[in-house]
DNA sequence: ATCAAAATCACCCTTTAGTATGAATGGCTC
DNA sequence: GAGCCATTCATACTAAAGGGTGATTTTGAT
């Protein structure tokens, strides 16, 4: 699929490639009738070729991106109080139990009942990736499940 | 921070514009000496000035990262009225569920972090019962892990 | 520029969780 | 007493979780 999308750009890329030439030709013939424009006409060529450059990076760029954000369905139900109570979770908690950020990420995907593949998934990471945070949530969290561990969290009001 | 980088970058481009400028200034003496060359002057040109566009699109677009971050959060679904809701805690979802008062049992002591084999142990049965019971709640919550089991317990009122 | 912490991933290995199936017992109801 | 269901337990298997170690790469801060 990767190559596939490549070649797309590859041939996007020549097609733009070739509508250049046509318009170069034209404002060559148009600036080499009106002399003088010499460094117009470079001018033109640089700005041009510079958005050709962007909007090729850009093109190349996003797919990349962009399928990261597409989101398989999680049968989850969280409700959420009007109020602002947990908007900076626990930053005296944080810091008591040394949580890094990511893994306060995982830690609240684990307590939404994911499994480490799942988290692993939404997180774009390996699964050793999530199980090294996990452990190491364990470890901070003085905890030996995952299960224990939500409970933890949501009594020090890690997380909800 | 972000207007930081953005005036860095400024700065870069305006150098890397001025330093092009100076290898124009060169490219231009030599090709107007050696003539017939014009064409290879401007797909110089082009080639450098794309790399520019690809460089700076590069350079610009790495923040992109974290709003997709953002995104991943908004994927809820269902929610409870955070209104009086363990008023009346247990015995509808009880009968809606089909969760018996053993099971009922076990489900408060997983979502206290406890193993299968501590459960047995404290309600004084075998290890394969415990998986029994929990098997069953699962079936009757419509959940796969323990994890979710304490989740869709604890917001149907079913714990806590 | 350097240094430490955070984040990433891999491999191997053990333990626990979960699934499937079958079965024995006791209580309850019709 | 037949049927139903909760509870109990077993065996066997697969899947996931967890532990330990080591290594590389990104970052952040000095």
């Amino acid at each position: 699929m990767a190559l596939k999308t490549i070649h797309k750009h590859t041939i996007i890329y020549g097609v733009s490639l070739a509508a250049l030439a046509l318009l170069l030709q034209w404002l060559q013939w148009r600036f080499v009738i009106v002399q003088h424009s010499y460094e117009i006409f470079i001018g033109v060529i640089a700005l041009l070729f510079t958005m050709l450059g962007v909007w090729l990076a850009l093109r190349l760029m996003k797919p990349a991106k962009e399928t990261i954000v597409v989101e398989r369905e999680v049968i989850i139900t969280k409700e959420v109080p009007a109020s602002s109570p947990a908007i900076v979770p626990a930053e005296k908690v944080l810091e008591s139990t040394g949580i890094s950020s990511r893994e306060l990420e995982v830690l609240q995907l684990m307590a939404r009942g994911m499994s480490n593949q799942e988290i692993a998934e939404n997180l774009y990471v390996s699964l050793n990736t999530v199980k090294t945070h996990v452990s190491n949530i364990f470890i901070k969290l003085d905890v030996k499940r995952r299960t224990q561990a939500v409970e933890q969290a949501r009594k020090t009001g890690l997380i909800e």
